[in-house]
DNA sequence: CGGGTCGAACCTAGGTTCGACCCGGTGCTCTAGT
């Protein structure tokens, strides 16, 4: 784009931001991705949570013609947008998902009525959604909070894999992915898997620094239990309780109640009236502690939570980091504090385990690979008697194998060409057992986390490839004096931050941080590794 | 992977120990029955 056709953009964006949404002005991230977006190039934001990152679509899509369409995870989050849009004086949208009936909220879009259109990608599995969405020529495609891509994609919402040819289906408008954290080869993931076309990356207000860090390490569990209940009890302002079980949430809630304080678990299991009270007491301030699992988190709406306490550490510094950036949105001082034991990763690890079943897998590639034509995937389902979100996470892998093929109403086809059956899934099961090992190697960095003795938040943000020299001074390791960092901003050594490199085993991997030390280093094929830099010599080398 | 629970074994009374076994997170959607 021009000079001149940037000012323009710019100035219609400033006009759009203050006329239909009230906004005074834009934040540098937020107006630099919808020039982008403006201008038909794809976009890969990644920006805190409440750092505005609707604005980056909702403004363009105003500006171009035809309407946007929002893949959105939760019906909540759905909902809540819809409500939000028809307050501002933004042309009317739309959910269309189990709860909206599609033909409704279509019908608006078709015929102008609504600019925006809201779907779970569930939705887009659907031919007919698909085809009556790109008749209606989509301005632009949001994809908000896409790591879900990688996070829930491979195996428990597999509709998540199948975003890139939807996008493609709907003649690949300008797309928007947006997310509150993207280690880099999360990035690398969301950008392949939605087939996003050299897309302009912004990652933008990546350090909070106004979350006072801090771990609290114990060797006996109710120790710990004692000293997180007796924390949460004792802290003013609103707060956060991460749990790993949905037992634990009634436990520690029961337990911080215990001690007068207004505490609420929540968890998938509960049931959805009680989920939608705690929601609602939350959003009011009526409860001092949310003690929950995972469930939790998209779609808060308070600026002023004070801390997060986790009982147990989550399976990544991803989530960790996704977790604790749900404090101090408000700007005032928060604190993010884990309450740690190694052998607490145990359930991480199991929860991560499960590995492709490699007959199954063969079964599948056999079948469709003998059949000839396209195989319904009821049929399939049905014959080997597997369910439909497994039965999906099978075909990702042999789709990725380049044996098999989706049409687009689902059925398996055969690709003209391609591998056998047992090579297929030889390669099916490889392609499997990277990701669980790159899976394991991010749990192995939440343990680097919680045991490191370097400034914390140096760690957190070397692990997303963000350069932060010296010591940050308001984590627990740092002791609240800020202390230049040994040697980790030496210029001239050998593997420096951002360069790529090989190892005689592991192969390609890029260098993510460096304290004196050592360094760690993300690898294609077997994820996060921290080497001693007195160990490396002959092993790794630049490339 | 690790924890909690339950029953058997221990060998003569009811407490200790050990092994087997089970369980653990995230949401959409469609369907059947109220």
């Amino acid at each position: 784009m021009g000079v001149w056709a940037r000012l323009r953009a710019a100035r219609r964006l400033r006009k759009a931001a203050r006329e239909r949404f009230g906004w005074r002005e834009l934040r540098p991230g937020q107006r630099e991705a919808m020039e982008h977006l403006l201008a038909g190039r794809d976009v890969l934001l990644v920006m805190p949570t409440g750092g505005g990152k609707s604005a980056v679509y909702q403004l363009p899509a105003l500006l171009l013609d035809g309407p946007a369409i929002v893949i959105s995870p939760l019906i909540a989050l759905q909902r809540d947008q819809v409500a939000s849009l028809l307050k501002a004086d933004a042309g009317g949208a739309v959910a269309v998902n189990s709860a909206a009936p599609a033909s409704d909220g279509l019908d608006r879009i078709t015929d102008g009525r609504a600019q925006f259109v809201f779907l779970s990608p569930e939705q887009l599995d659907k031919p007919e959604v698909v085809a009556r969405l790109a008749a209606a020529r989509p301005s632009l495609i949001a994809v908000d909070e896409a790591h879900c891509v990688s996070s829930w994609g491979h195996d428990f919402r597999p509709a998540y894999l199948r975003l890139g040819k939807a996008i493609e289906r709907l003649g690949h408008p300008p797309v928007a992915a947006l997310t509150a954290t993207a280690a880099p080869n999360v990035r690398e993931e969301i950008v392949a898997s939605l087939g996003l076309r050299r897309p302009e990356e912004i990652v933008r207000g990546f350090d909070r620094p106004g979350i006072h860090l801090a771990v609290r390490r114990f060797a006996q569990d109710a120790d710990k239990r004692r000293a997180l209940v007796e924390d949460a009890a004792t802290r003013e302002g609103l707060g956060l309780v991460y749990v790993a079980s949905r037992r634990d949430a009634e436990e520690y809630a029961a337990a911080i109640a215990g001690r007068g304080r207004r505490a609420e678990p929540y968890h998938a299991g509960m049931r959805r009236a009680e989920r939608t009270r705690v929601h609602e007491l939350f959003s009011a301030g009526e409860v001092d502690t949310v003690v929950a699992t995972s469930a939790f988190g998209m779609g808060i709406d308070r600026h002023d939570v004070r801390y997060v306490l986790h009982a147990a550490p989550p399976e990544s510094p991803d989530a960790y980091y996704q977790e604790i950036g749900r404090a101090g949105r408000d700007g005032a001082l928060a604190s993010a504090v884990l309450f740690y034991r190694a052998e607490d990763l145990g359930l991480r690890r199991f929860l991560t385990g499960g590995r492709a079943d490699a007959d199954l897998l063969l079964r599948v590639a056999t079948l469709v690979y003998e059949h000839g034509g396209a195989v319904p995937a009821g049929e399939l389902r049905a014959l080997l008697g597997v369910g439909a979100s497994r039965l999906a996470a099978l075909v990702n892998l042999l789709e990725r194998a380049g044996a098999v093929t989706l049409t687009p109403s689902g059925d398996l086809r055969r690709v003209p060409g391609g591998p056998p059956p047992e090579r297929a899934c030889a390669e099916a099961v490889r392609l499997d057992e990277v990701r669980h090992r790159v899976d394991d190697s991010r749990i192995d960095m939440m343990r680097g986390y919680a045991e490191t003795t370097g400034c914390r938040r140096r760690f957190l943000l070397g692990y997303f490839g963000e350069p932060y020299p010296g010591a940050c001074g308001r984590c627990d390791t740092c002791r609240d004096e800020p202390r230049p960092a040994p040697h980790s901003a030496r210029p001239g050594g050998p593997f420096p931050v951002h360069s790529e490199v090989r190892h005689t085993s592991w192969g390609r991997g890029v260098v993510l941080s460096r304290e004196h030390d050592r360094i760690v280093v993300l690898f294609d094929s077997v994820g996060y590794k921290t080497l001693a830099l007195a160990a490396v010599d002959g092993v790794l080398t630049p490339i």
